[in-house]
DNA sequence: ACTGAAATGGCGCGACC
DNA sequence: GGTCGCGCCATTTCAGT
C-alpha cells in the first residue's frame, strides 16, 4: 500500500543502511554521491513512508545463550477467521516466537522459536502452545545450525 | 564461545538497542540508569565481544515489492561433509536467501527465500537451486502472510 | 578499577539559496 | 539538490569513590 517511488539513489541508501544502520549521514551521503542534507532528507522520507521500518541492533544468539532454533508447524482446526486471529494474537504475546507465517494449503502456521535449551522449549510447548484453543496438530523441527541469517532484503529488482 | 558476563544493566542495554539501534547514548544511559560515559563503555564492550553483531535498518518488504516468502526444504543425497559445505557456500551467494538452517533428522536444510513474485521464484528454483550438485529433493512452501517478524532475542533468562 | 562529571570536536538537522 | 549555521551528541580526559 505505501506506493513509494524508489529511484537508484534511494536503493543505494537502503542497501547501505541495511548493512550498517548506524552509518553516519555524511558517510552515507558520500557513498551514494550526494551532499549530506539532501541525503538526510531522503532517509527521513523513507522512514516517514514506512519503507524503513526501524533500526535495530542484532545480537549474537550464542553469546546470550540462545542456541536453539525450533521451527513449529501448527495446524488449526478448520474453522473461521476468528480462530486465526486468536492464534495470531497469542503468537504475538511471546517473545520467543521471532517469526510467524501463515502458510498456503491448509490453515497452518510456521513459527520460528528461539530458546536457551530443550527443556525450555518443552515448557513453552506444553504450557503455552498446546493450550491455545483451536489447534489441531503441532510438529516441531529443530535446527542444528544457523547457516545464514540475513535481514537485508535484495533490492536489485527495484529500478527506475 | 564468547563467554561474556552479562549483568542486569547489559541486559537492559541489549533490550533497548534491539528495539532501537539508533537510540542516542544519552537516552540509553538514562533508560538503564547510568551516566552516559559508562553506558557507552558497556556498549563498546558488547560490540567488541561480538554480543552485538551489527546495527541494521529493517526495510518493509511490501514497500519495496518483495511480498513473497518461500520456505524451501532441501534434502541432500546422503553423502559426506563436503556436500554440505558446497551447498552452504552456494546458499551464501544468493541474496534472496535470507535464512538457512541445517535441520535435524536427515541431511536437509530449510531456507527462507524472498522474491518479488512467483515467476522470479520459479527462475531462482530452476536456474539456480536445482543446479546445485548433490540435491536429492526440493519442496517449496509459500507464505500467505508474514504474521510476525522480530529480530529481538528474548533475554529474560540472562540473569546475573 | 569502575563510575560519574566536565570539555571539545564532529555531526545531525533545520532554514534558506 | 546544495550551502550555511546552530545545537546536540558522541567521545576523550579527568576526578572521585
Amino acid at each position: 500500500m505505501p506506493k513509494f517511488r524508489i529511484d537508484r539513489i534511494d536503493r543505494k541508501i537502503l542497501d547501505a543502511l541495511q548493512r550498517d544502520g548506524r552509518m553516519a549521514n555524511n558517510d552515507l551521503a558520500a557513498e551514494v554521491g550526494l551532499s549530506p542534507s539532501p541525503c538526510l532528507r531522503r532517509v527521513k522520507a523513507l522512514e516517514d513512508a514506512g519503507v524503513i521500518r526501524t533500526y535495530v541492533a542484532l545480537v549474537d544468539p550464542a553469546a546470550v545463550n540462545l542456541p536453539v532454533n525450533v521451527f513449529v508447524n501448527v495446524t488449526l482446526e478448520r474453522q473461521v477467521e476468528d480462530r486465526l486471529d486468536a492464534f495470531e494474537a497469542a503468537v504475538m504475546e511471546r517473545p520467543e516466537v521471532l517469526e510467524c507465517y501463515l502458510m498456503t494449503g491448509e490453515a497452518d502456521y510456521l513459527l520460528r522459536v528461539v530458546v536457551p535449551d530443550l527443556p525450555t522449549y518443552e515448557r513453552f510447548l506444553k504450557e503455552y502452545l498446546t493450550r491455545i484453543p483451536g489447534i489441531a496438530s503441532i510438529r516441531s523441527s529443530f535446527a542444528l545450525k544457523q547457516v545464514r541469517y540475513d535481514t537485508a532484503l535484495p533490492l536489485h529488482h527495484c529500478e527506475t
